[in-house]
DNA sequence: AATCTTCGCGCAACCGATTGCGTAACGTCC
DNA sequence: GGACGTTACGCAATCGGTTGCGCGAAGATT
């Protein structure tokens, strides 16, 4: 593809080089006259700068990497991740920052950022292993702009965009105690990844605050099969808990089909609330925690904007909201079906498919 | 941030740039000797060649743009996309081409093509408004290697990676008919949308194929309201149709919920069939049509990376299956609960699991 | 021993845009 | 009319790599 060049316009107009850049960068050393020659010339032919010449010269692309875990199709099966791509893309596009996007295992963005071809990075802080970490640190220190998104599992000198959980979770706990639940189970994330842990401790300061009494505590994997094995495990235990907290949507809907197949429901045998409010907890009328993934996304990009054009930036914090919905509604049945008699199949599930030999997850060594 | 530059290591070994970069780069006009010292030291000093240096020499950049209609928010509310980028991310990795991605609904890919930013353009066939794609066309003649997941409104010289929908929604009937259902009813996408139109165009084909009579065609939004107040026309018109069948997935879900409103459920009074294979499609047990976006994805990308080398590349065929869930399945409870005039709480079987879709291999037309 | 090949490497010209500096043309003021 | 300032533009270096060409030296050929 032949492409028009600042040379080519400058021989059709019998300037030099430099004068066609001057006059098209609005320098005020070019004559109102020329100015307008050059740019007419350089609209009908078409002309386009060259990118990769202007990144040589001022030694920088204008692009951002966006470092995501994992595949694509892991991550975007949670629409959290497509809310806070939307929140970065909605900053970045009307400033100019083309997005290149690493779905790799691979850290290819720490070349990307040694090759020039990006400014900046924003990546995802609970997804970094610690080697990478340091390594962004280290490209950090060297100065590019780099910028995570939640916490990373250690302390880090990069600059963060978290958001505070504990909002919504306390919303929720109080919501629980208020509709008169006194008993809660907790199906929490991987012991071992530390933002589950977080996410745990949180659920269970704020059910103690509400005076909830934490029964039990299930380490799940995230997972829809992880929900159901735990929710099968807090069936098959009888648990009196009347109200089942988890650590995000996924294992909450995996809760509700293990309902389901059991023959019970959600709200009328036991209240669940999620976490994430992934796109089909509105669907499933699930309750859960709303984080301002948008926002988060959109503040993480104006952060790493600043920082490239150095420019002083505040943060703002975000706080998680909770989300009341069907399954955390005072069932309006039940005072009526109690009366009645009610349905009669509580009896115990067949233990060979309700009881998994060992829980979900990798709960090695408890 | 400082980098370190041929310039630099040459000076250091006391060569010329030139050596250095044919060092580097395998030239066999090199000594093993000089060849190993510049290449230590790269490696210790670690030098990293420009981008934007290599692409100036190059005339190309080795990127790929992806272009993605509306809001990143909209698109990854289908998985369809997610799994057509992970698909795209799948070859576009190992073949080292990074991925610059628009989200907009400016064509900001136009600029990034004529900039030189990128060298080719995977876009969405169907997202494309006349103009753009006019616009597409003129840069594919002008050199640039675009590919078309799913085929747009107008025909187009663009290479397209599409799909065919056929085969899924035969699938689909047949499965009907099977199940003893004569009477169906459709209700399509926008009439003024050309894959809605296609699509609705199959559903009547396949219904006849399999010799259920359409009763009655309704055109929707593809929004879950759309599907919602849809169904609640039928409801109300008291359609004799035994089954369902729907453009997208969302309306499916809105029909759901009307249903649901109406005191109904699938399939116990009426099938529900709708198209995509959404993510919520699984959990709310909808049976669906699923395209292999993965492969689509991987596909388009290949291709682009085929033009951009000049390697010949042969278009694979790829087609859509059927996936039967619980939407579809033979209410198994029917007959009984019409013998006993109650209620056997047998538990659904999840027919996810239980009827495996038709293996989602190349049946190519045997 | 003289000539012809290779081989190994340096020189310099690119790629396309930016920018410091120099300078011709013009007008101004004494 | 000469010194001076301003305006408008050209020259050339630069960013970092790539590549055609040339040249000296070593080895092969006769």
């Amino acid at each position: 593809m032949r492409k028009v060049t600042l040379q080519d316009l400058a021989e059709r107009l019998g300037v030099a080089r430099s004068t066609v850049s001057r006059a098209l960068r609005d320098d005020m050393q070019i004559s109102a006259a020329t100015r307008a020659r050059v740019r007419r010339l350089a609209h009908e032919a078409g002309y386009h700068p060259n990118a990769a010449a202007r990144a040589l010269t001022h030694r920088s692309s204008g692009v951002i990497g966006l470092v995501l875990p994992r595949s694509a199709r892991f991550v975007f099966a949670n629409p959290y991740f497509s809310d806070l791509l939307d929140g970065i893309a909605s900053v970045a596009e009307p400033a100019g920052f083309p997005l290149l996007v690493s779905a790799s295992r691979r850290p290819d963005y720490a070349r990307w950022l040694q090759e020039g071809r990006v400014d900046g990075l924003i990546a995802l802080g609970s997804s970094l292993s610690q080697v990478e970490l340091e390594l962004l640190e280290g490209l950090a220190q060297a100065g590019a702009a780099i910028v995570l998104i939640g916490p990373p599992a250690q302390p880090t000198s990069l600059r963060v965009v978290a958001c505070d959980e504990r909002p919504g979770i306390e919303r929720a706990c109080e919501h629980l105690q208020g509709a008169g639940h006194t008993r809660v189970a907790l199906v929490a994330g991987p012991a071992h990844a530390p933002y589950a842990r977080a996410r745990e401790r949180a659920w269970q300061d704020a059910a103690k605050r509400a005076h909830l009494t934490l029964e039990q505590v299930i380490h799940g994997d995230d997972t829809f099969d992880g929900g159901r094995n735990a929710a099968k495990a807090l069936l098959a235990t009888s648990s009196t808990a009347s109200a089942w907290l988890f650590g995000n949507d996924l294992m909450a809907f995996g809760a509700l089909r293990a309902l389901d197949e059991a023959g019970r429901t959600s709200p009328d045998d036991v209240a669940i609330i999620g976490f994430d409010d992934v796109m089909p907890a509105a669907l499933l009328g699930l309750s859960t925690i709303h984080q301002p993934s948008h926002e988060l996304g959109a503040d993480a990009m104006r952060s790493v904007a600043a920082e490239l054009r150095r420019t002083p930036h505040t943060d703002t914090s975000h706080v998680t909201y909770f989300v009341p919905r069907r399954t955390s509604a005072v069932p309006p049945e039940r005072a009526s079906r109690e009366a009645e008699g009610g349905r009669i199949d509580t009896g115990p599930i067949d233990p060979t498919v309700a009881i998994p030999p060992v829980p979900p997850g990798r709960t090695r060594r408890s």
